[in-house]
RNA sequence: UGGCCGUCGUCGCGGCA
């Protein structure tokens, strides 16, 4: 078992899930349990690469010859959502509790974000009581979830209220939850308060990282707001938070689509001689 | 004791359909 295990963690690493699947197959006809990480890491490999059926497939081996946890039922649910494929998803969620495998938070989670990607707000603040009536705890990530989708929607206050609901239960935000707000005000065009916002973050225990940074350097040079943006690049570098790839690519985007070429040449340069590699 | 190891939420571009 070990050995097989040994093989299916090496095809796993190097992407090659078939093949994977192929190990993991021979070493249940072998009479030997499946090892419900490395199931769960193929699981995912199958759904990045879009493989949807090899997913489930691998979870159905989980079932006859071993226990999927909630890990691996949530992988599989996770997934399907984001392929759309939500009345299977609702299949295996019926199929895990019947199994008696509970969905945990993150299950509620996975449903509150596939939601709300699809713009179904409502329902997934329904979800968000069904939660807490079945007296589970929400999480950071659950208000992050909803937060972003409240912004979408045009409640930058309704947003404010979430930040304030969660703060009042405990949950600390984390920079995933301020860049999400951040975002969402740039997308609403508020971008000077979105910037008011990034001032503010120390007052709330954060400071600004290179990703509040990028995205509100994006919006200011996206409105043409040039000196604006050269600004935020010497705050933040004053501030110890160095430029990265993302960085320079949207600097470098942002001159090509202004058709300065040559300058977007001098900064891809001096991006290099900084140590950064292009990817 | 602490950390890491499978599931959910943030930045640009490109690729694939």
């Amino acid at each position: 078992r070990i050995h097989f295990m040994d093989l299916l963690n090496r095809s796993c690493r190097a992407g090659k899930y078939s093949e994977a699947l192929y190990f993991l197959e021979s070493m249940v006809s072998k009479g030997f349990k499946p090892d419900v990480i490395l199931c769960t890491k193929l699981i995912k490999g199958f759904f990045n690469s879009r493989n949807v059926k090899m997913a489930v497939k691998v979870l159905e081996i989980l079932e006859s010859h071993g226990h999927p946890d909630v890990f691996a039922y949530n992988a599989v649910i996770g997934g399907l959502c984001k392929m759309n494929r939500i009345e299977t998803a609702t299949k295996i969620l019926d199929r895990m509790r019947t199994r008696g495998c509970l969905p945990d938070v993150v299950t509620y989670n996975i449903l509150i974000g596939s939601l709300c990607n699809r713009g179904k707000l409502g329902l997934a603040l329904k979800v968000l009581d069904q939660l807490l009536e079945d007296n589970y705890l929400p999480t950071v990530v659950t208000y992050t979830i909803l937060i972003e989708a409240t912004i979408s929607d045009g409640g930058v206050d309704a947003a404010m209220k979430l930040l304030d609901e969660m703060s009042s239960k405990g949950l600390r935000p984390d920079m995933y939850t301020y860049n999400v707000i951040i975002r969402g005000m740039c997308k609403e065009g508020m971008v000077d308060q979105a910037y008011e916002f990034i001032k503010g973050l120390p007052s709330r225990g954060r400071d600004a990282d290179v990703i509040s940074y990028n995205i509100l350097l994006r919006a200011f040079l996206n409105k043409k707001r040039w000196e604006d943006g050269e600004r935020l690049m010497d705050e933040m570098i004053s501030k110890g938070c160095m430029p990265n790839v993302v960085t320079y690519s949207i600097l470098i985007n942002s001159l090509c689509q202004e058709g300065k070429v040559d300058e977007a040449v001098g900064v891809l340069k001096d991006m290099m001689s900084r140590g950064l590699a292009p990817d």
